[in-house]
DNA sequence: TGTACATCAGTGAACGCGCGTTCACTGATGTAC
DNA sequence: TGTACATCAGTGAACGCGCGTTCACTGATGTAC
């Protein structure tokens, strides 16, 4: 071996990262192999010394951006906990914001991507299927009383699909003062929805 | 004039609704002229005798697409009301139902576009923009309480954004049962937000 | 310590293909005589 | 009523371009001597 161990994957980091943020802003289909090896100091002949195809970059890139959006969503709950707050409203808030809004390529790939992915490969629709059940259980565990599980994972699933729909009302509305009232009532509404849990 | 008056406008409006169909299956940029116009009978060479653009096209296709979906749900509603039932009620069931999520084509293009509209011109998000509204007007009107407008808009955008999100949930998800669940979720959490009108 | 070498991450030209758009044309039609 | 004609909706070849992918190569590197 000739270079580092670690300078081929650090590599494939910087590529999955630059492609995970692309995907989000431009969409998948929007963005081509050549541009996001740009984003990432590299020509795009060397994608393939990395990837199988961009479904398979699309699976991991996708992953690792909700990835991390869960995790950052269940830590600025906990926080908030810790510090005596409510962290559902925290987690709530953290989502249906305007920094969110204006920064889909670094936040939730859901609400940037859903529909493109519901019409790709299963293998990709399995991953997402396991981390949006993952983000929905952090949403569970934080709501107010403690019921049937089953009851809990309802609510959540109500919560997440208000928060990501609104998002995306929110981004797709060209009219920035009806924008902030969509998220505003979104945050109400979700919030509303976790009393009755 | 050496066709009929009416024939040009019949076949335009064949393309648009080949094309609005098309879009919310297969998306906007995996839809191609060549295709939609096979889709209306046509080669593709004739795509520029009816519209400047595929842009052009998009918001015709779009604004088509939404026109159908905000009668549909007020006729439905209404349709229920008349009968002594529920209208808010039987709008969510409308939306979402399995019908609707198995047949993205037919159904709402907020759900099916929502991310790709948000990259596209501001000319196409005007036209949606005002399409939303109307929707969000018709949900609000079937809201049970008559409180303040503007809060029954809240509520409304709340309830939307509900139903939108859990669509494109139970579609993404590679999981039958869970899919199920999902919607079912979905029903629930957005009437119980009506009740708080 | 200094040099020759083998490795392989990354380069960039080339591929076949489908895209949106243009344009010279064709041929079915309603009208004028 | 029958024919010649002007119209123009629709055809299909061609355009330049960017896509995902392939491949012969280059050159920076860690190691062996």
């Amino acid at each position: 071996m000739r270079y580092d161990k670690g300078r081929k994957d650090a590599t494939r980091g910087r590529v999955v990262e630059a492609a995970s943020r692309r995907f989000r802003r431009d969409g998948i289909g929007g963005t081509g192999v050549a541009a996001l090896m740009a984003d990432a100091g590299l020509t795009h002949g060397g994608f393939y010394a990395h990837f199988a195809s961009k479904d398979d970059l699309i699976q991991e890139a996708v992953s690792a951006a909700l990835s991390k959006t869960r995790d950052h969503l269940a830590s600025e709950a906990k926080k908030a906990r810790e510090r005596g707050g409510d962290g559902l409203a925290r987690l709530v808030d953290v989502y249906l914001s305007l920094a969110h809004r204006d920064k889909p390529e670094a936040g939730c790939a859901v609400a940037a991507l859903a529909p493109e992915l519901a019409r790709h490969d299963p293998a990709i629709r399995d991953v997402l299927t396991r981390q949006i059940q993952e983000i929905v259980a952090i949403i569970a565990a934080e709501l107010p009383t403690t019921q049937a599980k089953g009851k809990a994972d309802a609510v959540a699933y109500g919560i997440f699909g208000i928060m990501m729909g609104t998002l995306q009302l929110a981004r797709v509305v060209n009219d920035a003062a009806l924008s902030e009232t969509i998220i505003s009532s979104g945050r109400a509404s979700a919030l509303a929805l976790a009393q009755r849990a």
